[in-house]
DNA sequence: TTGAAAGCGCTAACAG
DNA sequence: CTGTTAGCGCTTTCAA
């Protein structure tokens, strides 16, 4: 049980005490073939002898490697969505020898672009990123130089890259229908920021659904034509959906109904409703989360893990094939019905 | 706006097309002193034009480092609490131009020395792990070959290792001498798996309470010397957290009053509350949540952020001397009163 | 099955 | 301020 001095034991130091090459040594270290069991044996006991490990740094330089992680950028992670996204494509990468190092950028562009650079520093083999951006220039030089960049939750409109995303007009649409069928004729929208395409995509299925009920018969009473007067962007933290949600509420016209398209602000919702003792508004949000059924909230659902791991394999498929088409994922939502959502319209 | 064909773009290149010595395009590159302006700006644009990137594995190799990523082992990224604990602990290590790695044992001890193992391979230059282990010769391995090992949430025995965990025992007795004072004297207390060294810290200081309450004048009417009986171990997880809840309240003598002492099982036990639509047992959980106010849930609040943090502290000043004195830094926990832990016991 | 020599791309000394 | 000469620790030819 030899322990070293410290620092640098190399394996030219573990093929010495084994007494044979530095080549043999290597090979036997790397589970290589052509080693006789015994050379093996004898190499790898000295290995330990010494508590060698391989020089990962000197690995990939000779192997012609940039580096074995992936780079990981999202906005939060104290948001379970990205959390359990991250987890997801790292439990799929490390299936092929990749590990995942994170970064969050706080929904700020500006870090964002400073995160993007610390991985291009750290020669990361590829880049999974929820992109806040509006511009992907950073990303675009990464691609350009041979990295591939997937793109999760939001993909860009200014580079072509795999990306993969939810069914945001779908699971919107669901939603309005939903409050629609119930009955409700004044829906308010509680918004991203509005540079981020998933508001943008969420706004389009609500909007789509509202404008065809608009001055239709087929939902008597139809809804007014001034439904866009309750959309709300800008709220994405839970501080500003609870402000705004007061606002709301104190308006002339209130909302009977509130759609929070994103579930830092369906927390915002809740705490207002809970602080004014509301329980007669109705609500539905998008993404679920733990204490959904305790509190009843209906929710549009889907499988963010599923989105970590899929994106996971197309950073796997393109570091196979560099020049394949690249590949838009989306990604199904579901309603799931538990309560606030079918609140029926105040009178 | 030249694009190279493809690959390695080296800081040869770099240096022939700006016309200096691979040293002098070193120097610029890595913004060194010594260097005329002038010459610096003509490499930028040449390393620029070429999209060049240092290749991080042959830098760190010449330099003599191992690598600039630091390991992270939790149990479970989307548990908030370990999201969070890694938000901190990167941001802070950010500062000192180090990367996280980011792993998830499931709290398996099996899985978990298999991600030490790919992190040891990885040679990263520290880690801070969440260990759900018993023994941690794993670790003790990578302490003998000079990387730093912090613990975090739970500090080992078998080790002597920087560790920084939570006024457990403090926090559990805030919680019992709560509920001990709103009245109530059958407690059941909802631990986690019972190697979980938090589970023993927190159980300790719950019995420390009860034990001094048991017959006591001070308590009257006194507590009975059987509250043993409403101790559960294994709520690990919301699931088990929910059956077991359900099992002592529907024995013979139920609990008055619940302390959960984490946030999956705190959760668990909403959630069985919420199904038989319980709302007179007292809860107060060990851990802070997100609704936690909206559900008006009385909780044992921590700050995991500032405990990653001081964990990226602790990594950083053991990397600038091996040598120094071991630390162990036991952050504080605050009760926070919202309701649940103040309903008063039924008759 | 094993080994010797030649680099991977970069930085650290030491000159100039 | 700039360049030259050696390596960092490992893997890869190619031979033996």
């Amino acid at each position: 049980m030899g322990i070293p001095a410290s620092g640098a034991t190399t394996l030219a130091d573990v093929a010495a005490r084994a007494g044979v090459s530095l080549k043999t040594a290597s090979r036997a270290v790397n589970g290589e073939q052509h080693v006789r069991e015994e050379t093996r044996a004898k190499v790898l006991a000295a290995a330990s002898d010494l508590g060698f490990q391989l020089n990962s740094s000197a690995s990939l330089l000779a192997r012609g490697i940039a580096s074995s992680f992936v780079g990981v950028v999202t906005g939060d992670l104290a948001n379970p969505f990205y959390a359990v996204l991250a987890q997801g494509a790292a439990s799929e990468l490390r299936a092929h020898q990749l590990s995942v190092t994170l970064g969050s950028s706080d929904e700020s562009a500006a870090q964002e672009e400073v995160l993007v650079d610390e991985l291009a520093r750290r020669s990361v083999r590829a880049v999974i990123a929820a992109s806040a951006m509006t511009s992907h220039a950073p990303y675009a030089a990464l691609q350009r130089r041979g990295v591939p960049v997937v793109f999760v939750d939001r993909a860009p409109t200014d580079l072509d890259a795999d990306s993969i995303v939810l069914d945001n007009v779908g699971g919107a649409r669901a939603a309005a229908e939903h409050l629609l069928a119930g009955g409700h004729r004044r829906i308010a929208f509680l918004g991203d920021f509005e540079r981020l395409p998933t508001y943008r995509e969420r706004l389009d299925g609500f909007t789509a659904t509202m404008d065809a009920a608009t001055g239709s018969a087929a939902t008597a009473p139809s809804v007014a034509s001034d439904w866009r007067e309750l959309v709300r962007e800008g709220a994405h933290d839970p501080e500003v959906a609870a402000r705004v949600t007061g606002e709301l509420l104190d308006a002339a016209h209130p909302p009977t109904a509130i759609f929070a398209s994103n579930n830092r602000a369906t927390l915002g919702v809740l705490r207002e409703l809970a602080r004014r003792g509301d329980t007669t508004t109705a609500l539905v949000g998008f993404d679920d989360f733990d204490l959904a059924e305790v509190l009843g909230v209906t929710v549009v659902a889907h499988d963010a893990r599923a989105m970590g791991a899929q994106a996971a394999r197309l950073v796997v498929e393109r570091l196979a094939d560099p020049r394949r088409d690249t590949e838009l994922v989306r990604l199904p939502t579901r309603l799931v019905t538990r309560g606030s959502g079918e609140r029926p319209p105040r009178a």
